[in-house]
DNA sequence: TCGTTTTAAATTGCGCACAATTTAATTGCG
DNA sequence: CGCAATTAAATTGTGCGCAATTTAAAACGA
């Protein structure tokens, strides 16, 4: 039984993860304020535009969310037109999301929000591409 | 004008920042039931381990986080009997937080938490130490 | 077939996180 | 001194995030 010191701030993994995590949310937020979203519901917007249809648990697969967490955002982003929430005919427990036109459009809108996330992060291509490869490379050891 | 093209999700590096950053709070949860904390109430017992009597707006400074989250939570720790929360006498203003015996005495139990989260991380000792360095460097050049 | 089990989404309840505003105390300035 | 400006914390309101439970539909099995 070694390192049996009082835990520090300044020595954990999580806390930087997680105040990174934090600031560069917030960073996207005057940009999503254009869009009228929150971060999490542009998570949900780009996983809908590159794959229409999905159902609920799906769109959880890919964002780590549960149906707690989904199903109020979902309904939000309903009232603001910008999807619409179908219960599948041949399985009535199955919600299935769809984008409707407003939906779609905003993809072009959201186009200009890398770049511009880019130069706010004020990071050089090679290390935001180090950086994506080592927090993927965590992520998918973590979420093994 | 280039990089026009929609956003996806698997091109960004917020995104697997915001869900590490929440798997490994997850990872947390149990070892934090035992103290009877949650992870943010985790964060601010440590501060206070390290460094007692802060004021609000101090430790809202090294966590990253206002008063309208720090006064609820600090409520929360109170109820607990972990601080204490007392007005300064010379400036009614500030309100500085002091440690209970038993907030104090939960920093031993704390002890064993990191090395437990690093059995469950299952990162060597050399790819830890290298995440801590590349997180906290991003950290600094992004809230600088 | 009928009842049990499983599954998908919704609901409930709690605790952040943060913008915006409010309250109250202190500071600073004419 | 007297009042405007500043400051610290608290409050208000919205939206996650997640555990636990509920609801309802579908699948399964004797």
């Amino acid at each position: 039984m070694e390192n049996q010191n009082p835990p520090k701030l300044g020595n954990q993994l999580c806390f930087p993860l997680y105040v990174i995590s934090k600031e560069i949310t917030g960073m996207y937020r005057p940009f999503l304020e254009e869009l009228d979203v929150t971060y999490s519901q542009y998570l949900v917007m780009m996983v809908l535009w590159e794959n229409e249809g999905l159902t609920v648990n799906q769109i959880g697969e890919k964002l780590y969310l549960d149906s707690g967490t989904l199903t109020p955002l979902l309904k939000r982003l309903e009232t603001k037109n910008y999807i619409l929430r179908k219960r599948k005919k041949e399985d009535e427990r199955v919600v299935e999301v769809f984008l409707t036109k407003t939906g779609n459009d905003l993809k072009m809108k959201a186009c200009a929000i890398p770049t511009k996330m880019q130069e706010k992060l004020n990071l050089s291509d090679e290390d935001l591409e180090e950086l994506k490869i080592t927090v993927n490379k965590l992520l998918i050891k973590i979420s093994k």
